[in-house]
RNA sequence: CGGGGAGUGGCGCAGUCUGGUAGCGCACUCGGCUGGGGGCCGAGCGGUCGCAGGUUCAAAUCCUGUCUCCCCGACCA
């Protein structure tokens, strides 16, 4: 490719819009431009990047046995409903009708999709197992598109379905899955780690996200630099620090003036945080909800979503309180009876709290689990924070930010069973299928390529993500001797299987070095009449910097090198 | 949706407070010089100042409304 034949403008300036690195780059080097909030075009230098990374997702799927097939992005919305997630989803779903006003959604990923297409297809367990997967858009109507290409409204995903006939079969599926992950973001040049994760709206059991860990991610990642043990911080469990040990004690109610908060209780009481019982209270599914959990944690709403099998959980406004009949400041589960009670793990092993005795500016004292007060859920709603103690191994935890690159998880039968996958089994017992699905955010694969393959002069594109393999800077081309030169490497660089792109604008050399920094293709070739004089081509090293000065046949095979 | 910021040629910005001829740098066009790291000189093209109302003799500037974009949070690949 002739660079004065590409369709593309760099800038020297990012807009002002831009705040991430991989942003700045995207429309610097003009891969893309923006169309509205969340929506993108690709430029043919962006979308060649962007096919690469795709080839790369194809290649590792296809090698771990997965099957590429297409799915409609339109789908009826009726199939959305029959899995529940017309609903659970939400907002997040574009919505449309057809003339006849039939409605549908614009698939944001594709598990009801592929169910009823595999549902409508297997019918022994002689058809399983197989894994599937698709590379297309998908569109959700996000709460806030941000980040150039981290979050996009439309974009496209690599999504696989594994289908298994039990569990274990499934941990197979699995656990290829995992291993082409593993090699995928390798082969992008992107450093990722697996975290347990919660495994949000759609829903399933174990799930992993593979997170590059960023600055800008969007995520916070529990991290125990002795064990190993990784999380999301939707999910990260820990060790609360050891409740007070001492013999139970009759309650009793004191007044405890101007005590809104935990410490102002605690400290009024001559106690500590960990001493007292934290009242928070949510609506989850328009029903009020009251969260009892020890005063020194903090509730992590996911979690607390999971715990009451709830499609949204928000804090309660002021009205829902007052409605309620909940005293803000003063609220416990003691002696309430027509609210929900979800208690966290910790108060119900720890004994003679301080508990809000439901009437202003009252507390009781040595309040315990079982004996003064009842839960209807108990489960492990915690938020786990920098400095927590590991679960695993007691070591206080980290904290980092991270950017959620992949996700795989083990959906189970849900979507076999709501939409209906089922197959006959040895014994010809009807059963459904159990179900895996592995993502990936193609676009912010190639947005994290970007954030960890840069320096101060641009993009330093990871050799199989490169739009091209070499750049070819053309310096005096006026001159018999350069362009014989240019006529005679192009034609072997093509030969030997490489893609080139050569500048044989009419810029100055500054101007040319600059983009082809700025465009950050693997090697830089430059073609001018000193490089002649020295011997042939000047060949550079975009990452080192390393230059040297070959003939043509060995700066084509130093390329072939370099690509392969 | 809550909080913060911003909309002025393709990009980066000034001008707005204190109303009065729309400006600068880059890019682009033409001419000349230069020719290995965004070079120099000259001449040009390009803007209903996000949009709609209002105030005023007069609005980029003041008032009201509205839209869009960015950042932080809640949600996801």
């Amino acid at each position: 490719m002739r660079m004065s034949r590409l369709f593309l403008k760099t800038m020297r300036e990012a807009p002002a819009e831009a705040e991430l690195a991989s942003h700045q780059l995207l429309l610097r080097a003009g891969l893309v431009s923006p169309l509205a909030a969340g929506l993108y075009c690709f430029t043919p230098l962006g979308w060649r990047a962007i096919q690469n990374v795709q080839a790369i997702i194809r290649d590792e799927m296809d090698r771990a046995g997965g099957q590429e097939l297409h799915l409609p992005a339109l789908n009826p919305v009726e199939l959305w409903e029959q899995s529940g997630r017309a609903e659970s989803m939400g907002d997040v779903l574009f919505r449309l009708a057809d003339r006849r006003e039939r409605g549908f959604v614009l698939g944001a990923t594709h598990e009801e999709v592929v169910s009823s297409l595999v549902g409508r297809t297997i019918q022994s367990y002689r058809d399983l197992p197989f894994t599937v997967y698709q590379i297309q858009t998908k569109f959700r109507d996000e709460q806030r598109p941000r980040g150039g290409l981290v979050r996009l409204r439309e974009f496209t995903m690599k999504d696989a379905y594994s289908f298994d006939t039990g569990w274990s079969a499934l941990d197979d599926s699995y656990a290829a899955m995992f291993e082409a992950y593993t090699r995928i973001f390798a082969r992008a040049g992107v450093p990722v780690i697996p975290v347990a994760a919660d495994s949000g709206a759609i829903g399933g059991k174990d799930s992993q996200e593979f997170i590059f860990l960023t600055e800008s991610g969007e995520d916070e990642i529990l991290l125990c630099s002795n064990c190993g043990y990784a999380a999301n911080g939707e999910k990260a469990e820990f060790a609360p620090s050891a409740p007070v040990e001492a013999d139970l004690k009759p309650m009793s109610k004191v007044s405890t003036p101007g005590t809104k908060t935990i410490a102002e209780l605690a400290s009024f009481l001559g106690i500590e945080p960990r001493q007292t019982n934290k009242a928070v209270f949510y609506r989850a599914d328009g029903k009020p909800v009251l969260v009892s959990i020890r005063g020194d944690l903090d509730v992590n709403e996911i979690k607390l979503k999971n715990a009451l099998k709830a499609n949204v959980v928000e804090p309660m406004d002021e009205r829902m309180v007052d409605a309620a009949g909940l005293v803000a400041g003063y609220a416990s589960a003691v002696g309430l009876s027509d609210v929900t009670v979800v208690a966290d793990a910790s108060v119900v092993e720890a004994k003679n709290l301080a508990a809000g005795a439901n009437e202003p500016g009252m507390h009781y004292v040595d309040t315990n689990y079982g004996r003064d007060w009842d839960a209807q859920v108990v489960a492990d709603v915690a938020l786990a924070r920098a400095g927590d103690a590991c679960v695993n191994c007691g070591t206080p935890l980290e904290t980092r930010r991270g950017m959620e690159m992949g996700h795989v998880f083990k959906l189970g039968t849900m979507y076999a069973e709501s939409i209906g996958v089922h197959f006959l089994d040895e014994d010809g017992e009807r059963k459904p299928a159990v179900m895996g699905c592995y993502g990936i955010g193609v676009e912010r694969l190639l947005a994290a390529v970007l954030e960890e393959n840069h320096d101060d002069n641009g993009i330093v594109w990871p050799a199989e993500v490169a739009p091209y393999d070499v750049s070819v800077v053309v310096l005096n081309s006026e001159q018999e001797a350069v362009s014989d030169a240019v006529n005679e490497l192009e034609p072997a660089l093509l030969a030997a299987g490489l893609s080139v792109l050569i500048d044989d604008r009419e810029e100055s050399a500054g101007i040319k070095f600059k983009d082809a920094d700025l465009l950050g293709m693997p090697l830089r070739m430059t073609v001018s009449p000193r490089s002649l004089e020295r011997g042939g081509i000047e060949v550079r090293d975009r990452k080192s910097g390393e230059t040297e000065v070959l003939a043509v046949a060995a700066a084509v095979a130093r390329a072939a090198r370099a690509s392969s």
